[in-house]
This record gives structure tokens, sequence and C-alpha cells, in this order.
DNA sequence: AGAAATAAGTCTAATGTCTAGACTAAACAG
DNA sequence: CTGTTTAGTCTAGACATTAGACTTATTTCT
């Protein structure tokens, strides 16, 4: 009824160590071979041989001899490669281009953010400026000796069957993966398209604050307002695409009509444009980022409009995520994208309604955090799907 | 970070191989050797050799040659068996104790309800009582030759590391799987306990109507209400087992308090309880049984209050389920337990919030059924778990 | 300094499952 | 009765893993 079925014969077996004793050497970096033995459970013997083809591929590095215990022969501590391997994530939004490149290690090696409005552009178009910012990522990586291995693309829209509807970029089932695969070169790799809130958990998963993190909601503010959710650090995908879509839970069932049909929908309240409109922030002085600046501007005034507005938008964020919380019981919460940079005002309201509603059944409450990384979290996560595609399945490099 | 690194080695590949063949024929149960090699992927040889070894450990049968094709030798179909091999299921429910013995065909091969209050009474006498059913269910299987290789057991609770939690039971903090362990003969594969919404969610999936439909939301009210959530196939667990409390979704910012701590919960609205008060039945009349029935007679005859209090309760489930339903993004909701009942007056309201809400954005809308298991779908999905554990490890029966 | 202890990593033989492809078995068509 | 088709079995060979002996490198004890 769902995948089909997969044997295993002998090589798959090899592939599944193989990928067992990569994903160990990711987790416990510099480790040596008789550890990774014991971590993993399989033989000295097995792991040497593993260790050895993950060198051929140039996916981990074996460094000279460290003294780790106190006494007896000192192991080869075995750690990633921080080159050649490398993934390329690309992001679009409303109001920016991004694109950034990893290596295995995670360590950035290229950042790239081009300010420019997608919103009321052709779709065609702004790929065109994506692809093209892709080849120049991928040409100064070949220059600096890495070897780009697959591309993964952060778009704020839903994903269904390679067409992506992002009402908040004017998108109508475009076919943004082929669009961009013509205009790439071919990777090792096969380009994946992902909803931004997805991406941006995921970010936030291998290189932000949910890393400790086994369970959690991601919360994605641009202009709508996503969810990505993670359970038992995987992320939590349904088969139509399109789940985590927070900014249409109803918040107040006799609030105002929504463009998706129903009322009183959470983006009434709490999408930026809303709370900018009950900010009192005027909607015509230029860019989503001048606008935004603005309202921290008379936050920290303590201009009472402002602070009005985001505690609304708090309340009203709290009333979805108890929903969500008693629905999916998580251990965190993320404050990502432009809420992030709320935090210090939507954290307080928040969190009070999440430790009343639900909080004597469950005992334990999740905790609140705010992003650090920003609005870096999709094109980071995006780069880093590519990475993890390697680790799971270290021979599609070779 | 999750689970703890599992090498493949030789005999992991014939275990895996084996459930694989295993799985195969239960999803197409008459089917030839050669037709297995072709959906496994396996070689006819191998694919002689595990058939084989399943019936030694009797779990499938292989019966006389039958013609498939047109031409050429015919085939000799291999079933799974309907017995010895069977899962005991139990449940503890506010007002009835039920179990119910299943073949890994998934025949019902007994069956047994016992009608008593639970709500007021101690946790181990409840056990108690269950255990004496249990055993005399085992006893009769035997005696009908059948070999209960193991039990689960639904709870209207949160089991959280091995406690149980269960206010409508009047429950707290209750050991309910090890003292039912010890009152019960050693079994094959070990007695699990897991939420009666999460194992009614996993009954409609196998033999209910959520056979097709890959993803859903089970509701389960009885006096509270759950949700078990199926995605893939697969029921969504959270990492402390308290996903699923839809009861306690916001679907009135400004309604009264819940015993949880919140305000305006589902519970308050959609609850037996709330929707008796409702809709006048008197709250002192007898057994939630006749409680219930006495209002369904009342909605059939016309009555006011009931139709209003019925309509209420649809509105604020449908409220909450248009907030799962954007978070979730499901195919399928199905009523079960006592909604179920009232499915007649609850679908309407529920099915146009439901397209109203997010319906624009999503294209598709979830179908809403009605489980037609009715109160017997968590013991069945309690054993059936039981039935999926031996066709995971057909090994563990031997 | 030399011997014993300890631990890392490598080598060799054996194990067990799978595959490939030849082979036998059972049906039907002409 | 022969040829064709498909089901199922048999045999030899491939191959990743294991167990355990062995080598290498370092510390500790005498």
């Amino acid at each position: 009824m769902t995948a089909p079925p997969r044997p295993t014969h002998i090589d798959t077996m090899r592939e599944r160590n193989l990928a067992l004793v990569l994903q160990e050497i990711a987790r416990r970096q510099p480790v040596t071979r008789a550890r990774l033995a014991e971590l993993t459970g399989l033989t000295k013997t097995t792991v040497t041989g593993q260790v050895a083809a993950l060198e051929g591929l140039r996916l981990v590095t074996s460094g000279g001899p460290v003294r780790e215990g106190a006494r007896g022969r000192p192991g080869a501590p075995v750690s990633l490669a921080p080159g050649p391997v490398a993934g390329l994530g690309l992001e679009v939004n409303g109001h920016y281009l991004a694109a950034c490149v990893l290596d295995l290690t995670g360590g950035v090696r290229l950042s790239e953010t081009y300010a420019c409005d997608n919103r009321g552009r052709d779709a065609r178009d702004t790929l065109a400026a994506l692809a093209a910012l892709a080849r120049q990522m991928i040409t100064r990586s070949t220059e600096a000796g890495l070897a780009v291995v697959g591309t993964a693309v952060a778009l704020p829209g839903v994903i269904a069957e390679d067409r992506v509807n992002a009402p908040n970029l004017g998108w109508d089932s475009v076919p943004a993966a082929a669009l961009l695969d013509d205009a790439l070169p071919v990777q090792t790799i096969g380009l994946t398209v992902d909803n931004e809130a997805n991406l941006g958990a995921l970010g936030e998963r291998w290189y932000g604050v949910g890393r400790g993190a086994g369970s959690y909601i991601y919360l994605s503010g641009e202009i709508g307002i996503g969810a990505g959710i993670v359970v038992d650090g995987e992320l939590f995908r349904s088969a139509h695409g399109s789940a985590g879509e927070l900014g249409h839970v109803v918040v107040d069932p006799d609030g105002p009509a929504c463009r998706c049909g129903g009322a009183g929908c959470l983006e009434q309240v709490a999408g930026l444009d809303a709370v900018l409109r009950a900010a009192g922030v005027s909607d015509t002085s230029g860019t989503s980022e001048s606008r935004l600046s603005e309202l921290l501007r008379r936050l920290a005034d303590g201009d009472h409009d402002a602070l009005r507005a985001v505690d609304a938008a708090g309340r009203g964020l709290a009333v979805a995520l108890v929903g969500a919380v008693n629905l999916l019981d998580p251990d965190t919460i993320i404050l990502g994208g432009l809420l992030a940079r709320l935090a210090f005002w939507l954290i307080p309201p928040i969190e009070g309604a999440v430790i009343r509603g639900g909080g004597k059944l469950r005992g334990r409450t999740p905790v609140l955090r705010a992003s650090t990384l920003e609005a870096g979290s999709a094109v980071r996560g995006a780069a880093g799907t590519v990475l993890a595609a390697v680790l799971a399945d270290p021979l599609s490099v070779a």
C-alpha cells in the first residue's frame, strides 16, 4: 500500500552498512575505527573496510594517531572530509533570492543573498535569476576546489506532484523543479524542491537551535505563516505536501473571512501584513524589510499601537500553537523567519497560553525558542538535505 | 540521536526478507511463489525457501495447484494460515471491558464485551477483571486450537514511560502493562499498551473504513475526544505519547475554563457530557449508554434542543478539524466511537466547515466517513497490532 | 632499559544467504 | 504426441560479514 518492497540482497547489505558507518562518523566526528565498531555493532574488520571505501569516495579523512584512552595503542581518528563534496541550497522568497554552499562538515563555504522583489514578477524570470545565481555559486565552488553534488530549493508554497503553488509569489502550478533542472549543469544527486518551512525546520535541526530537540514545531513567519514539523528527528511530510499550513488554522471562529475560504485564520491576525496594519505602519512606505524595521523601532520605543498589534499576534499564535501542541506533542517550538525578530515581544504571551492550555494534562510544556539562523535557516536546510542524501547513500557520489 | 544503529549482517538480511515475503503474502492473499518473486524482487529460489520457512512456522499454508494465467503449469497459491497463531486485543473504557481474538487472516475468532462501570473503580480492580477476561479468552482459544502469541491493550488515556494517566477512569500514573503482564501467562510477544484512539485508528486501517486511505485522522469520541493520526499508512506517535489530544484544542478562545488548565477546549463543546447537558438529557438517569440512547431517540424525533446541541458539537469539531487538516493534510477523517453513532447529524456541519476552511488553498478536501466497526475498532486494532508484530518479525513466533 | 599489559587495527578462514541459470513438473494447443 | 508456456526446484558460485589469531603502537611496572 505504501512503498514498493525492496529486498535485501548482499550488496544492499553493504550499502546499508556503509551508510551506517558514515552516519556514525558524522554524529561522533573524530572517532576511531575501534569505537565505530562498538557503536555500530559491526566488527573491526568490517569497519576498516568500510572506512577505506569512504576514504576512496573522499567523504572521510583519517588523521594521525591520537591517544584517547589512558593506555594502549592510540587510534587513528576518522572525520568527515571538509571537501570536495558540497551541497548547494537555494531559496526564493518574497523579497530576496538566497544561495549557500555547505561542505559535509556543515561549514558554510559560500553564501549570497540578493534583495529583489519577487512578488509581482513572472515565475520564469524569478527562476532564471535563481538559476544564474546557482550557476555562479557552482563556478565559484569549483574554483575553491569543491564539487557541488546536488541542489535543493526552498520555496514559500505548496509542492505537489512537481508543481508549485505559491500564492505569496503569485505562482500557480509552476513546474519549478523541471525549469531549474534544465538551467543547471547535471549533478549526481537529483534536484529537489521543498517548502520553505520544512527546510527551515531541517536547517534548525542540523545547524540551529533544534539540534538537541527530538520533536519540535518550527514556525516560519514570512508573508504567510507555515510550520515545519519534526518528530523524533524526522521531518513530518504529508502525502500531498500541504501539511504545516498553520496560517490557516482557525483562531477566532467569528473572525474576518480569509482568502483560503475560511474565517478567522491565524494569518489574518499574525501575518506580517496584518501586524503592520494593526500597528499603523503605513503599507506604502517601501519594502517589507524597511517596514519591519520601522515596526521594530516603534516597539523599542514602546509605541502603544505597535505593542498591542504584536501582543494580538502573539495571542493568535498561542491559540494555534495550543492546538498544534495538543495534536503533535512536541518538546520545543522554534520561532523562525520574521517571527524570530519579534520573539522578544511574542514569547511572553505565547508561553503563558501554551503552559495553561493542556499543561495540566501533559505535565511537561514545550520550550519556546527563537531561531538564531534567522532568514538563513531555509537555505541552510536546503543545502543540508543534499548532504543528508549523501550520508544516507554514500555511493551516490561515486 | 534517535534509535541505536543496527547493522545489517547476514541473518538480519534473511529476517528482513522473510518479513518482506510474509507481508507480501498478507497483502495479496492467495498468491503463487512465482508472483511473489516478481513482487518482492527476490529470485524464485529464495522465495521457495522463505515460504517453506513460513510454512514451518505455521504462518502460511500452501494450497493445491490452481490455474491463474491462461496456460502453462498452474501455481500453488500461498495464503496466510487461519491458525494457530492468533492475537488478543483488550480494551478498558468508562462503561465496558472488551476482548477479541483475531487470527492472522484478520478473522474474529472470539469476541466478548462486559458492560461495567470503570469510572469510579480502583485501577487494580479493573485490571484484575480485565486479566480474568483475558485468561478466559486464552483458554477458549486454546480449546479452539489457537495459540495466542501476544496481547495488546487499549486504554482511554496517555501512556508515557509505562505509566498510564487516564483522567476519565480516575487513573493516575498506573503501571498497567506491568500489572497485567504479571496476571497473564507468558506469551511470545510482549504485552503492549496503547491509547484507545491510536489503536482505533489502526483498527480502521486494517479492518474498517480506513483500509483504502493513506493518511487520515480517526476521531475517537467516548467520554473525552482523542484522535489517532495515520500518515501514509503509519501511525503517528509522538515522543511522549500524548499526541492526538484533540479534545483540548481551543475552539473558542473566549469559552469556559477546562480541567486541562486552558479555556474553550473542544471537549467543553463536543464531549459526551457537554452534549448531553446541552441537549437537556438528565445526567442522573443511568449509564452513558442509556443516556446516549435517549439522545438518539430525541434526535430522531426532531427534538430542538437535541438537534441544536449536536449541531454545536459539530461546529466545534469542525473548528478543531480545520486546524488539524491544515496541519496534517489527511485524505480522510473517520468518526469513531460514540461520534460514529451521531454521524448522521454531525457530518453536515463538519463537512461544510472543512470544505470552506483551507479548501481554496488545497483544492482537495478530506472525505468524512463514519466508522462501521463502532465500539469495536480499538479492540480490533489492539489484536491487529499483535498480528502486525508477527508479520514484521515472523521469527518471533518460533 | 626491558618486560608486561593494553588497545588499535589487519589478516585469514569460515559462515550463510543470495543469485544465476540449468533442470524438472504440469498444464494446454495443435 | 510434440511443442510451448509457466511454476517450482536443484546446484554451483558470489560475496559481505564474522571470529579469532596476529601485528603494531603506546603506557606502566619492575
